[in-house]
DNA sequence: TAGATTGTTAATCGATTAACAATC
DNA sequence: TAGATTGTTAATCGATTAACAATC
């Protein structure tokens, strides 16, 4: 399949690409990587769908909005699939990242090891704590607010991870659109109003553990 | 609206209700948590729509799965609505957890005040490292993984935090079903295997990102 | 070949949006 | 009353699943 076939652009999305498709994308991806470092060469969608608890039919849909990558009796093997996944997701380059805020949580992040495997690399921090700006943490230079301008255009980062408090979310991300940052990962509990070609993803705790307590309560309803 | 009319129990659904709606009740409850914070009595689903990005008739229809909260030519009482979202969600009620690994991360949760707010409340914490066992954290005791069932009995716990490193997850998720808990916030990047009737929420910043680098490349490429 | 598995089409299912009578 | 906004039904849209010919 490695040819193009009648597909005019193998790895680019003719027609639109619903969202849970490509998170979908990206949990094949990270099993996949399992698989192969356990040492499978090949799966399926089957394998693949049993594992994340998605229909087979569903992997074969969701791959081939991108092109065909597959060998029909065979499966999928793994370290091509793995290929084709990151040079979809845009992850077959690496990907400087800023990171705004340094409290509790934005700290724990600069050292944190589980991104860097997929291309993303925290490369400039910013804070507004001025003994904090200057130094460095976990490697990582530590500029101020004012500075976000600057940085972003000299280390070309065109992605954001916003971890400051929920009062002042909304200035640092105008501030980093001003910059000509394009997607924010946004760990402030406050939807942020950004014009519409910004793509923003939002990491809320409360809100997470709120779909675990809703679930709980309502199975318990159901069954009594 | 207060009285439950037609419907034989106004707060649990009669009909199963999609995922999206509970995420999207979320935000409802966090933009209602706001308005009031700035004097709001009121508020619409025209209104909270436009700050969220949604339909006003998705609003009233994610809540008429729940019951009738509004005033026909008023909209909703912020306060009340606050309310109802949270009996339905769960969260008028407090939530004590556990949380498992104090790496990085599990010691950014153990100060993280975000999700206190909402009515979820660390009250044990779980490592291997015997020089942390017996120790406090931010007032939160630490017990040896050994512990757990005990502890998630004692304290009446059913809902955990895994923030262990990735290898160690799968088992720290059994462990944790053995001892009873009904959901999980799973932060390891794996896909855990546990019975259908356990909960799980994921986050993975790895694929938050991807998510974010998919939707810079691919909208490049429409556009050149 | 027989068995396995793909990619793709058609059928099903579910979720979103539009429209509007009912209500304040 | 006139204007605003709800809750709900019907229409639209989109996503998932089933089925199967094509392929190895």
């Amino acid at each position: 399949m490695s040819d193009a076939k009648d597909k005019p652009d193998e790895l680019s999305a003719d027609t639109t690409v619903p969202k849970a498709v490509v998170s979908r994308l990206s949990l094949y991806l990270r099993e996949l990587q399992r698989l192969t470092r356990e040492g499978e060469e090949t799966t399926s969608s089957t394998q693949l769908g049993r594992l994340l608890g998605f229909t087979d039919a569903q992997v074969r849909k969701d791959l081939a909005y991108f092109g065909q990558f597959g060998y029909p009796g065979i499966g999928y093997r793994c370290h091509e699939l793995i290929h084709a996944i990151k040079q979809i997701l845009g992850t077959n380059q690496p990907w400087p990242l800023a990171l705004v805020g340094l409290g509790n949580l934005g700290r724990a992040l600069t050292n944190y090891k589980g991104f860097g495997s997929q291309g993303f690399q925290l490369c400039a921090a910013f804070d507004i704590d001025p003994t904090k700006v200057g130094q460095t943490i976990d490697g990582i230079p530590i500029f101020h607010h004012d500075d976000i301008a600057r940085i972003v255009k000299e280390k070309n980062i065109r992605l954001a991870i916003v971890a400051v408090p929920a009062t002042a979310a909304q200035g640092v991300a105008d501030a980093l659109v001003a910059a000509g940052i394009e997607g924010i990962l946004n760990f402030a509990p406050v939807t942020l109003g950004l014009p519409k070609e910004i793509h923003t993803v939002g990491v809320d705790l409360a809100i997470e553990l709120e779909q675990l307590s809703f679930a709980v309560v309502s199975r318990q309803a159901k069954n009594g």
